[in-house]
DNA sequence: AGATCGGCCTGGACGC
DNA sequence: TGCGTCCAGGCCGATC
């Protein structure tokens, strides 16, 4: 089920190659193959026939090459959907702007932050204002703009704040090759140095970089969050 | 509308 | 050593 459909790639050639979010998106002419790598995914080429463990796909490309999914807990999808049809995927369709392009327009992000009555961090989670953040990198951009991961309904100062942290911190994680903890790696298997530049994730009682308090660690919405008490104090209710 | 919880999978870390 | 429990980078759907 994970993977059903794929078969339907047998003899196709990949035209191009684009990403929404974090799902990854060939077209193959009329249909599309979508891939989301979970948790534990890993995508990568390689003209090595040797067994992996966790192998799920493999896709054999004219020449020597196959193209293959290593995803240790399943949590990734390979699906093939008509062209642009992305009904069945329905985070892809209500996806956010590209956090890293024009489109992510700062008013709108201001707007859409005071409006809602949501907790930030699930907000951002959603993927519907802006794309791409899982929950390193939430907790990273609310740690930079100085903003408590419970609070609801951003003043302009905040939110236009958090833009910016947003892309600072994706940018920086970019060219660090993404952040490893032990299954990551990026498509050619090399792990990711951002994990050395993180100030808040997985630095539970450890001290902040910025004003020394102890980082804490608790439960929001189902996901481990990390915040500094003292730069991130809760906004007072007036 | 919004929040919480369980489920999907597997294996590593940890406590006893 | 061995067993049980908890936890994990994502996301969905049921339920309150």
């Amino acid at each position: 089920v994970r993977y059903a459909g794929i078969e339907g790639v047998r003899g196709c050639t990949v035209r191009s190659v684009a990403r929404r979010g974090k799902y990854l998106l060939l077209a193959l002419g009329p249909i599309e193959l979508v891939i989301h790598l979970g948790m534990s995914g890993r995508l990568f080429a390689t003209t090595k026939r040797s067994r992996v463990p966790h192998c799920r796909v493999i896709l054999h490309f004219s020449g020597r090459l196959d193209l293959v999914l290593v995803d240790r807990r399943r949590f990734g999808i390979m699906r093939v959907v008509p062209s642009g049809q992305y009904g069945g995927i329905r985070a892809l369709q209500l996806m956010g702007p590209e956090p890293l392009s024009a489109d992510f327009e700062v008013n709108q992000f201001v707007q859409a932050t005071s409006r809602s009555r949501t907790a930030i961090k699930p907000l951002l989670l959603r993927q519907r204002l802006v794309a791409g953040l899982g929950n390193i990198y939430v907790d990273e951009a609310l740690y930079r703009a100085r903003i408590h991961p419970a609070t609801r309904g951003l003043e302009r100062r905040q939110a236009t704040r958090l833009h910016g942290a947003i892309r600072q911190v994706l940018r920086e994680a970019i060219a660090r090759r993404g952040t490893t903890f032990s299954l990551y790696r990026d498509g050619l298997l090399r792990e990711g140095d951002y994990y050395k530049a993180l100030r808040v994730f997985d630095r539970e009682g450890q001290l902040c970089r910025t004003c020394g308090t102890c980082i804490v660690k608790m439960v929001l919405a189902g996901r481990g969050t990390h915040f500094c008490p003292g730069c991130q104090a809760v906004r007072r209710r007036r």
